[in-house]
DNA sequence: GCAATTGAGTTAAACGTTTCGCTCACAAGG
DNA sequence: CCTTGTGAGCGAAACGTTTAACTCAATTGC
């Protein structure tokens, strides 16, 4: 009915129409203790009617918090990143917290020039899955906290899934199913939860399952010559593990492509447990990844840091299950 | 070598470095006209030496522009959303700008919390696929430039795919391969996209194609009882249309399933040649979208409108191609 | 009954920019 | 010589908050 809503009522507007001054209004707003009962009503009325938002550029200014938080991911094409945004924005947005989304596409300088962008928006704190081996200088000059994901380093506190745990599981899977000679389509040697994934795996029985050959494939999942040639000839092994879901199904791809059939002539595993995971053909048995938890827990984390809790760099390991699925033939 | 760095050096501090006015400074950053040479040199060299990044909050809060624009996504997840985003972000940096991300999940009161969390932060503009049918009325409220991505509302400007001509597209190469009677798996009534497909295909060469039967699918490729149903049957269809390349791929998955092969026993043909189409078996015969294309335009876009530029509404759209793969056979 | 304490509210400064209006020196025009 | 104009630069206000310091009255403790 009022004239309200009008190119953004202030805070003046809010204390005037209450008749207290714009102090009370702030101290009512931020329910501090030095504001009385009628009043605090009064304001909060007036605001409501108002339909008032606190300027947040202003609050900034003030407090030198902006209530916005970086998500800076290598590839948001890959669905296991895609899912984890999902999983970070949502989480994020019922905090009260606006995502500001940097996507370096897996290269080093857009990365930096993405923190940088960030840091001069002044967002409070950064979700960061790094892409390079070695965290960039910039890191001490950019001064907020740091969450990363998925991928460690010394120093810094992680959120990520427990991939050697992945590793173990697939063995004792690829054990239980009669595989006793492998092949490896590892991830890149730099990132550590492939290699993670890998010692997990070859470590578990390491008397009982021979590692007959083994290639570092992107996780992308563009095959090199390389894995080819080794999917071809496969000297001897039953079962193929992969550094994920991305490079299993290319390597189910390029099978098919070449008559062989997944699983009766080789079986396949996975890891991540993408959504796609379940929709390829055959279906992909592989390891789940707690996205989602990642994602919020990830969230939450950097929200405790943001709001002053010492930093104590938990590393954060959330446990992985086993999804059997049609890639895997028993024999 | 000096003690630069620390916490942040403000206008203040370049300007007694320069030996000149806050005023000057500013102006000379900002490339005004009233300010010499001598001056604007000097200024420029103390920026440099003291790392000198102009605050963001303290520039909203003068300029009321944030330099920051919203992306409001359904659904992130679906790899089609996800290339967008990826273009819009990039092309977003590129322009100095921050993207400040919004997954709706598909869910029209989250994505109204969104746009206002949006709005709260004073983003500059926003690039926004609609969820609902209907804008919110909040729209009004919000009052900045807003450009929409894949679906057109009436008064707004858009940056989309041509549609209908990717129907043409899918029909002519139908009738090229010897299909005449189609079923079609459209995608959801309310989605403006999904009926222009549907209308550029069904009405190409509406007395040489026979539509068999024709259900109703949502975009994120769950198949209801009743599209499983037709697909079992097809009661004489050669071809199944798909709303888009989820729809498909399930298809395909779902029919592999019940030992009908596709292309032998059906051919399938999808759209929006999402990532996946190539990756899936047998690989999916598409119509691709200039994704890339389609987000950067649409930054463009919201750019010079945020720039100023005179609301014209244009729609912006964009041409689409046939992708031929595996999917279709010819009989 | 008086000092001390408390509760409720106010004033004003500060955050880091941009920008309006001003001054000042100098040049040009008459 | 005086006016007018111009280029270069400066001072200060303003943007919308938060918060420290303060006031003033009412209440408490003795």
């Amino acid at each position: 009915m009022a004239d309200s809503e009008r190119s953004m009522a202030t805070i003046k507007d809010v204390a005037v129409r209450a008749g207290v001054s714009v102090a009370t209004v702030s101290n009512a707003l931020n329910g501090k203790p030095n504001v009385g009962s009628a009043a605090r009503r009064k304001v909060l009325d007036a605001a409501k009617t108002l339909g008032y938002r606190p300027h947040r550029a202003a609050q900034a200014m003030r407090t030198g918090r902006t209530r916005a938080i970086g998500l800076v991911l290598p590839d948001l094409t890959n669905p296991f990143f895609s899912q984890l945004a999902q999983a970070v924005e949502s989480k994020a947005r019922r905090l009260g917290l606006l995502a500001c989304l940097i996507d370096s596409q897996n290269a080093a300088d857009a990365e930096l020039e993405g923190l940088s962008l960030l840091a001069q928006h002044g967002v409070d704190g950064i979700i960061w899955c790094p892409v390079g081996a070695r965290l960039p200088r910039l890191l001490g000059a950019l001064d907020r906290p740091i969450v990363l994901i998925d991928r460690p380093r010394p120093g810094f506190s992680v959120v990520h899934a427990n991939n050697a745990m992945g590793g173990r599981l697939l063995a004792q899977h690829a054990l239980q199913n009669g595989h006793s000679r492998v092949g490896l389509l590892c991830g890149p040697r730099n990132v550590q939860s492939a290699q993670q994934r890998r010692h997990g795996f070859v470590s578990a029985f390491p008397d009982r399952i021979q590692i007959a050959w083994e290639v570092r494939v992107g996780f992308d999942g563009i095959l090199p010559r390389e894995a080819r040639e080794a999917l071809l000839r496969r000297r001897g092994a039953t079962l193929v593990v992969a550094g994920n879901d991305l490079i299993a199904i290319s390597a189910m791809r390029f099978l098919h492509e070449h008559d062989v059939q997944v699983p009766a002539d080789v079986s396949i595993v996975g890891f991540d447990d993408i959504s796609w995971a379940r929709i390829v053909t055959p279906r992909l048995t592989t390891i789940a990844q707690p996205l989602g938890a990642i994602g919020t827990r990830s969230v939450e984390l950097l929200h405790e840091r943001m709001s002053g809790a010492q930093a104590q760099n938990p590393a954060l390991m959330l446990d992985v299950s086993l999804v059997e699925r049609d890639s895997v033939r028993s024999i």
